[in-house]
RNA sequence: GCCUGGGUGGUGGAACUGGUAGACACGCAGGACUUAAAAUCCUGUGAGCCGAAACGCUCGUAUGGGUUCGAUUCCCAUCCCAGGUACCA
């Protein structure tokens, strides 16, 4: 037995024997309640874990081992997302397989992780670059390529019940998601067709499709992005610019789901700002969709979409996106060059220019007029880079009384501003766009009000034909081809049909999984086709056909690994039905917010597809879910002096008197900003020995600054220098007693010693650190131990179950400090403040546990110490006693003295009197328990 | 601009449904122990004022107003910070 408390060889003594004894493997217990706490599996970078890593998994971890305190049955797994960019990148630069640079960095990654004592069940870990978890993720794939999307029963379907309505009812009638353009036939037709001219049709309603689609083509990466991998026109990964560009692409039908996600938003436990970004990634408008005739030509009609079609009277004018395919067969000769070269110009503008200069009207007339359907008036047609392709229908009817932008524009190119609420006012400063009030000036909805007008206007549209009532999302359908060599392959070959076109086809299941190939390069082909054009030739489907060659995006495999950890050995399913059965879904999510609508929402769209085919439970995976606030890094400075022979530093206090240069200096050879003037000396090269140093009370004083935690800014904060220093069970305590788990914060590694001081208080309530002895007694407890045992229990369960990690840690810290002042060594104290503080410091628990000479083995399976409610009853309370509202004095008074008694008290106190000082109160308030409010009159 | 959070000592932060603002910790100052240092322990520490001192008083949770016996907490307006988003019709 120890009697100092050394954390080092405690660590890994105990992390030994949790590996060995397996401690933490989870199982299905249908005898216990489960509990699912899951982190957000990291992508294992070279540069390994800093400081800020941790901090998520600490809360979960703690959450893991609380639960099992409580008899729960927890499931808390890890694993990598180890597809991606810079292993690839790494491997274009050295030739070396990714597969290697994935695995080096793993093995880091674990280390770092059980270094920190976490309680996860590493038999389950899981790699999304692994063939034996890709091939399920293939799979997944293959049923979405197998399924429809039917609006009638609102839900995924195989796309065998396609094919029997189509051979029943042909599909005019059908409401199915599927592209826009796609024929509508009869049953008729659809039976005429043969085998390859079905195949060919069915691909327009699967849920994984081919399509032309405009996508976010970076050349910077030689591969296309999604949406969310674009910030400002740059991608997310490197800052390369990013262009629009039409591919054949693999992509996937969300927008099916658009609905369910932003339903399945109320059912869950998740943070305000999440849901609203998610709401506003789905981007919901309820509107209408109006035809309007065009002038002169008869053959083309112009659609746009409006969610204020109750404005229609007031459309002075048409604008169409410069991009519109239409544009040159709508621009009259003599505007062709006026046309041609806005277009041009509107081409040249990037991203960034557009969005800096979002308030500058500017536009074109084409020469051609419409007909506004309502009342057949002629306005003009426009083109304006306000309006945009990619949204709606790329045309917009406007209505300058009542929105901003169209309003600009009129004014600008001084088109007529036609009231039409009588409520509307000012148009002559800005656009109204009031729903109050009852229309003017337009015809059939006269006198009107909203939402009467909105109904009458659309059944009239849809009556004569020429609208109807839509709604429109912003959220696209999902691009699903990478044109990289580290990602899933597709599991599919290219067969083609009579006419020679390729149509794709799926690779037997049995032949899952489908493997990477191997490649002399991990290039792009010197004809511009991705990396996997590189495999032999031999790598052919039967020898004959080409297999696709893009693999999939990262978002793939994070997208259900969830369920692979309920079952992560299973050769023959993603996971057994009784797995799923048992854990559901994930009880406890937490992870960064920078996934807030990229890996959260496509996670939410394949898990509601897995479970419309019956595959699992829940309709969403995660139902509680922790944003853990990003740690930033706290820099710290040395200052130079600017105009000095000798090179010389001033201390933070007194640099305003001198002229200086603020540098960065290493954060881990400064301590409580006082900086470590040897170390500096030797760390950097070009700081002489003999350097001066102007101190300020014989101290080197850093200046310090917020910054984003980074090596050139020199504050990356490593945990195993902390580990090394401190312990684990040390940082732990420190990171969760730093703030709210979901607060951002910079990291200061400056009172870490707090933390590990009272580590070593606990340490001390077992052995005395002088004489090496154990003072544990058996002794029976006394009442005030029992008391501040007690008011702990209370406050740390309810703390930890609304997640309050940094509270949590106050109160050890405070009952700690108490059994301390009463010199309590008592084992029935000390054993239950241990299982309190296992989930924090499980090691030195652990250790503890042992000196306890409790059942042999872990203290992970003890029980959660029991609230006595009955142990805190007081006889007396001590009132405040306040006069109107600032608190005076205080009275003790008894615990069943009525509010009555208490008041007749209060006032025949002395010290009471002389304040009122002969004055009757005009009111007395009373709250049991809690204080005493005397009213004096004004 | 819009959406979502937030603004409390020198610092990180606490205060659950309105009820003694500043718990806990860091830092700082002073003291004890020690030859000395480390470690440990004790005391003090929001600002200002009165006083020899105990005691006491005033102000104080971004700013201004309101509701209330009582507001860090609820309401209104303004300012600032962070995150998200953006000509979305």
């Amino acid at each position: 037995m120890r009697s100092e408390y050394q954390f080092s060889e405690i660590e890994k003594q105990w992390q030994a024997f949790w590996a060995e004894h397996q401690t933490f493997q989870a199982q299905v217990n249908p005898n216990k309640p489960k509990y699912y706490v899951l982190d957000m599996f990291p992508y294992p970078s070279g540069a390994g874990l800093h400081v800020g890593h941790p901090l998520g998994y600490i809360a979960s971890d703690i959450m893991a081992r609380y639960k099992r305190l409580q008899g729960h049955e927890v499931l808390h797994p890890m694993g990598f997302d180890s597809f991606g960019l810079p292993a690839e990148q790494y491997a274009i630069q050295t030739g070396q397989h990714p597969a290697i640079t994935t695995e080096e960095n793993i093995t880091r990654y674990i280390q770092q992780l059980k270094n920190m004592g976490f309680s996860f069940d590493w038999s389950r870990e899981v790699r999304t670059s692994d063939a034996s978890y890709y091939q399920w993720t293939q799979w997944i794939f293959m049923q979405l390529f197998n399924s429809w999307y039917n609006q009638e029963t609102d839900r995924a379907e195989s796309i065998e019940s396609l094919e029997g309505i189509l051979a029943q009812k042909g599909s005019i009638g059908l409401k199915a998601v599927c592209d826009e353009e796609v024929a509508r036939i009869s049953a008729e037709s659809w039976n005429a067709m043969n085998e390859e001219e079905k195949y060919a049709y069915l691909l327009n309603f699967r849920l994984a499709y081919l399509d032309d689609s405009v996508v976010n083509w970076c050349p910077g990466l030689g591969t296309v992005l999604a949406n969310d991998e674009v910030k400002d026109g740059l991608s997310e990964r490197g800052g390369f610019p990013v262009e629009q560009k039409k591919m054949r692409q693999w992509s996937m039908r969300i927008t099916a789901y658009a609905d369910r996600l932003l339903r399945g938003l109320e059912e869950v436990d998740w943070s305000d700002s999440l849901k609203e970004q998610q709401r506003n990634w789905i981007g919901k408008s309820v509107g209408a969709e109006v035809e309007f005739d065009i002038e002169n030509i008869t053959d083309k009609k112009i659609k746009v979409f409006t969610t204020r079609v109750d404005t229609i009277y007031g459309v002075s004018f048409m604008v169409l996106a410069p991009e519109h395919e239409w544009v040159d067969s709508l621009t009259t000769p003599e505007q062709k060059d006026a046309v041609e070269a806005y277009v041009t110009w509107a081409k040249s503008r990037s991203e960034l220019d557009r969005m800096s200069e979002v308030k500058q009207v500017s536009g074109v007339f084409t020469g051609t007029y419409v007909l506004n359907p309502v009342n057949q008036a002629r306005v003009p047609l426009f083109l304006a880079d306000y309006v945009l392709a990619g949204y709606g229908t790329g045309a917009v009817m406007g209505v300058p009384s009542g929105d901003q932008r169209d309003w600009n524009f009129a004014k600008h190119f001084d088109l007529p501003i036609i009231p039409i609420l009588d409520a509307q006012k000012d148009m002559d400063k800005q656009a109204d766009a009031t729903k109050e009030g009852k229309y003017i000036n337009s015809g059939m909805i006269d006198g009107m009000g909203y939402k009467e007008a909105t109904q009458t206007l659309i059944v009239w549209m849809e009556n004569h034909g020429i609208g109807k009532g839509k709604i429109q999302y912003r959220m696209r359908n999902a691009v699903f081809s990478r044109q990289r060599y580290w990602g899933e392959p597709v599991p599919v070959y290219f067969k083609p049909n009579a006419k020679g076109d390729l149509l794709p086809y799926l690779i037997q299941e049995s032949e899952l999984p489908f493997e990477l190939p191997k490649i002399d390069k991990y290039l792009p082909t010197e004809t511009g086709e991705p990396p996997l054009g590189r495999a032999s030739a031999d790598w052919k489907y039967q020898g004959l056909y080409d297999y696709e060659w893009s693999t999939m995006p990262g978002w793939a495999g994070s997208s259900w690994y969830w369920y692979r950890y309920m079952d992560a050995q299973n050769k023959s399913e993603f996971a057994s039905k009784e797995a799923i059965d048992y854990w559901q879904a994930v009880d406890l999510y937490i992870g960064g917010s920078e996934h807030a609508t990229g890996h959260l929402l496509y996670s939410r769209f394949w898990n509601k597809f897995l479970k419309d085919l019956g595959y699992v439970k829940e309709e969403e995976f995660a139902k509680k879910l922790i944003n853990q606030g990003m740690i930033q890094g706290r820099s710290n400075f040395v200052y130079r002096l600017k105009n000095s022979e000798k090179v010389t530093f001033v201390s933070h206090g007194l640099k305003n008197q001198y002229d200086v240069v603020a540098l960065h200096v290493d954060v881990n050879i400064v301590e409580n900003d006082v900086l470590d003037i040897e170390a500096f000396k030797r760390s950097r090269k070009d700081v002489p020995t003999d350097a001066e140093f102007i101190l300020e009370q014989g101290k080197y004083v850093c200046g310090w600054e917020v910054e984003k935690m980074s090596k050139s800014k020199f504050n990356v904060v490593n945990p195993d220098d902390l580990i090394a220093k401190y312990g684990a069970d040390t940082l732990r305590v420190y990171e969760m007693f730093l703030g709210p788990l979901e607060q951002f914060k910079p990291w200061n590694t400056n009172s870490i010693s707090g933390s590990h001081n009272f580590l070593r208080k606990v340490w001390r309530l077992f052995f005395d650190e002088t004489t090496q002895k154990c003072h544990l007694v058996d002794q029976t407890a006394t009442a005030d131990e029992l008391r501040v045992l007690h008011t702990a229990i209370r406050k740390v369960q309810e703390d930890l179950d609304r997640y309050s990690f940094n509270t949590v840690v106050s109160t050890l810290m405070i009952c700690v400090n108490e059994l301390g002042q009463l010199k309590c060594h008592k084992k029935s104290i000390l054993r239950e403040l241990v299982i309190m503080l296992s989930p924090y410091a499980p090691h030195i628990s652990e250790e503890l546990w042992v000196a306890l000479s409790e059942e042999p083995g872990t203290i992970s399976y003890a029980s959660f110490p029991v609230f006595n409610p009955a142990l805190l009853v007081e006889d007396e309370f001590k009132y405040p006693i306040s006069f109107n509202g600032k608190v005076r004095l205080t009275l003790p008074f008894s615990s069943t003295a009525s509010p009555l008694e208490i008041e007749a008290g209060v006032l025949a106190d002395a010290q009471v009197q002389k304040i009122l000082d002969g004055v009757a109160p005009a009111k007395v308030i009373v709250v049991p328990k809690r204080i005493v409010n005397i009213v004096l009159a004004k």
